[in-house]
DNA sequence: TGTTAGCACTTGGAGGTTATGAGTGCTAAA
DNA sequence: TTTAGCACTCATAACCTCCAAGTGCTAACA
């Protein structure tokens, strides 16, 4: 258990590194408490504190610096409870989410932008999902020129549309014939279940009508796929440069491709079980489920929009990120964005 | 006028350079050109080509590297004449231009993706552009849960489709009513018609079935937009990291928005008039209109899909770039694309 | 017992020096 | 015209020295 002044010090080395980035010593921290000690007192302390683990030095005579269980520490102890986020700060988000949008992609997309801009870190988002999404809605809508523009909508209000080309032989009798077996067969069933019987006997029952079905089922396909894959959002992945050791272009391009591959993201961005969900979760360095991530720290927060389900909102920056201000931010919006979503699906939902 | 040894020299120096990115001494040309003359002979003829502005020093007493003017001779009239593509490299590309393609976009997307694999530059790429497109076909299809897709089409071939929500009180009739609006009055013009018109006459017409348009107008407008604006993809976008100074992060942020702002590129991809549209344009450091570009080399190439417009596939890079390859392979892309395009267009074309 | 002044010690970094190797330009001879 | 030879230049790396910032420890102090 660490006394008061132990805490007070180790959360100005805290506060003193992540904001300027050096090692703090004795006698800067004298300076900066407003603690009527000396500095040798202060060494004696930092001492302490190193043989707790909390800080460490970067070489035998430099100040100290958090290490990774020191912040951890600064997360759960000592940050500001009631971390007071900027009203300039609110006014942003509020303003970048007041806009109209027609899909919930746009608004979620549109909030990575907005928390890479306002953290100067990468934000992340997973839009609500939903475990039992059905098929609602199927329709193919002739283009001319041998074109089908086929358009799918899911019980969760998705709608994906995507166009393929026919042969100039196939009639408007044809396509209202496969649109009648997808309705009859598939509307009303779970995407894994149409997903699974596009690849077994919907193929069979469509080449009665077509005689090449192939383009018409790629299409289904690909669109299906992309209303299945919890799509996933970046923004700001240019931040990264800002923050990470440069030397090393492969770095980057590895961390790049990390970012882009939902999956692997997905799994580092779910909280462990312990944590209450309603906060915003912290892992920090070497917590975070990757080798290429050790420097890093990852926020998580889980919105919750009733019956259209959960989504995520993460940001990802260097371990010495200024997590009061970060928190509060990621926080804020989370509610932000669940009122925002709230209302828009209320306007579907009547 | 240079002699031939000076030819042979210069175009060894630029071999070495772009090769091994060191400054190439009067010694190692002596081995590398297996001429039998001596060292002092190959500094006198260095002298004289320093005098041309072909090479440069680094400092003093270092070896020679190509000026930009050097780099553009060896472009103009030492770089092999018929640039032999490997087989290999012609069999990727046909490989990756092989698969069934529903878009234009998907094609050209593709391609600037498979351009920067094959170079590790970074590869731009703009869809085939007519002058002249109009609106062909226009639909409102009602998908329940107060949403409707818009779909355009254009006499090119492009479909654009987007969602929209309207009040629950609207019927099918009034959409149809405005589908009629469309159909009659902006069917058939030009696109840039359309957009203005939209902005004038068309949100009163409009007002008599709907009581608040905004919500379609701008769907419409949107889609509008995104089917005049030529696209603008570009593949590869990491590379830049491997041969940029990335000391600074600024510089690299700014090359990257450049990369994404559609007009900028486009204007510096345009070739100059003197040039011969059919072969691959060359811009060397400062002949591309653009500070940041000043270390860099762009080689443009244009690609002729008959009636369907003409295109651009570019390859942004070092100036110390193999040119002869990338030269090479830019080309036999561009000809490859343009069969696949053809290709492509000849089905809906019947 | 906790706090403090004092001091010897460590370290990275800035600045300076030196040696080395790769390369040049020039001169004079072939 | 070509070449050997040589003095000269410069970047780079290695090494030294000095300094500021900081530490740990000891002994004295409240």
């Amino acid at each position: 258990m660490l006394t008061d002044r132990q805490k007070l010090i180790l959360q100005a080395i805290v506060l003193a590194y992540t904001e300027t980035g050096h090692a703090v010593g004795s006698k800067k921290l004298v300076e900066m408490l407003s603690i009527s000690v000396s500095s040798a007192t202060i060494r004696n302390e930092m001492a302490v504190l190193e043989d707790f683990g909390l800080i460490q030095k970067e070489h035998t005579s430099s100040g100290r610096i958090p290490s990774l269980a020191g912040y951890r520490y600064y997360v759960d102890h000592l940050k500001h409870r009631d971390i007071l986020i900027g009203q300039n700060d609110l006014s942003m988000i509020r303003q970048s989410l007041n806009g109209s949008y027609a899909k919930v992609d746009e608004i979620i997309a549109n909030s990575t932008n907005m928390l890479s801009k306002l953290t100067s870190y990468t934000a992340l988002a997973i839009k609500p999902e939903i475990s039992d999404v059905r098929l609602s809605g199927f329709r193919l809508v002739p283009l001319g020129n041998h074109q089908v523009l086929a358009i799918l909508v899911t019980d969760s209000g998705e709608v994906e549309s995507q166009q393929f080309a026919i042969g100039k032989d196939v009639s408007g009798d044809q396509l209202e014939a496969i649109v009648r077996i997808v309705n009859d067969q598939l509307v009303g069933q779970p995407l894994s279940i149409v997903l699974q019987r596009l690849l077994t006997d919907i193929p069979i029952q469509i080449t009665q009508y077509l005689k090449t079905p192939d383009g018409f089922l790629q299409t289904f396909g690909q669109a299906l796929d992309r209303a299945t894959s919890d799509q996933f959002f970046v923004g700001g992945r240019l931040n990264l440069l800002d923050f990470s050791s440069i030397d090393d272009p492969t770095t980057i391009k590895d961390l790049y491709h990390l970012l882009s591959n939902k999956t692997d993201m997905h799994d580092m961005m779910i909280p462990s079980q312990m944590e209450d969900s309603t906060k915003v979760s912290v892992k920090i360095g070497d917590e975070i489920a990757n080798d290429l991530l050790k420097n890093y720290s990852l926020l998580t927060a889980t919105y919750d929009v009733g019956n259209h389900g959960r989504g995520m909102i993460a940001i990802l920056g260097p371990t010495r990120m200024s997590y009061s201000r970060t928190i509060g931010l990621l926080g804020a919006f989370k509610q932000e964005l669940t009122n925002k979503l709230i209302n828009y699906y209320q306007f579907y939902d009547e």
